[in-house]
DNA sequence: TTCTCTGCAAACGCTTTGCACGGAT
DNA sequence: ATCCGTGCAAAGCGTTTGCAGAGAA
């Protein structure tokens, strides 16, 4: 069965080629693309696609819930599948941006000073230990 | 003495009125405003001001560690002086950035999986006690 | 037919850049 | 004379919107 197909369907959305295609690349990765990168991406496989159809399939998952859209410093938009609670590490150096193992407590589902709480972000920023090694030389 | 002028003496940033009344307002603030924010409130008492000046400015005192920037959600850049490690709670409805007084343990100067950490933000989203009130009406 | 997914082109809004003026040293 | 803070105007860039064509039901 294609889970990712059910899964458009449970959520009323009719799932079509280029709607299958950007979930599955956002499952499927392990990074956190920009709208940007998925097209990038994504067009080499389907040479008629246009960003503005990546922007609406992202605004479409966004809003129902499918995938979370965040960001760290500056102002691109990165967007991640099914996010289980854990941090992102920001690079300064390479802009990388890096899943952080180590759990979090999630504040999810809680009423924290009377907020009631949907996301909960960890966002670190500093240098990779990649560009620290950089440096060391 | 004037603390914000000696600051900006000991990070080698000339002291200019411009410089001084944006790192005023953010002193005194208690929110966390956009660049534009700072533009609209500052302009009323330095009618010639710009807002390329106001970019400037934010740069300059980012670059040189006395502010710090962050976003939450979407794309606004917000700036903020000072940051103690605390939580920012953002509403989906009214669009207000709280502070949240729980204490966040924070990682900064702290080596997290290799990676060296110099700032640590944690951002909420959800609904606040405000709307919330409303909503039960 | 009707609905809606798609995509081109233009608009939009925030931020940055180029450049020139002007004040301070 | 030089340095640099300032600010206008334009450019840049990511994202959104308007609208029309295509394809499915």
């Amino acid at each position: 069965m294609d889970r990712a197909k059910e899964l458009l369907l449970d959520k009323g959305i009719t799932p079509s080629i280029h709607r299958l295609m950007i979930l599955k690349y956002l499952a499927d990765l392990k990074e956190h693309p920009t709208a940007d990168n998925i097209y990038q991406s994504l067009v080499k496989k389907i040479p008629t696609l246009s960003k503005t159809t990546v922007y609406n399939t992202l605004k479409t998952f966004v809003d129902k819930g499918i995938i979370e859209a965040f960001s760290i410093a500056n102002s691109e938009v990165r967007y991640e599948f099914n996010p289980s609670p854990h941090a992102h590490f920001k690079c300064k150096v390479c802009h990388r941006i890096y899943d952080i193992e180590k759990p979090v407590e999630s504040l999810v589902n809680r009423i924290i000073e009377g907020h009631e709480v949907h996301e909960h972000h960890t966002n670190l920023i500093g240098i990779c230990r990649e560009c620290l090694k950089k440096r060391e030389k």
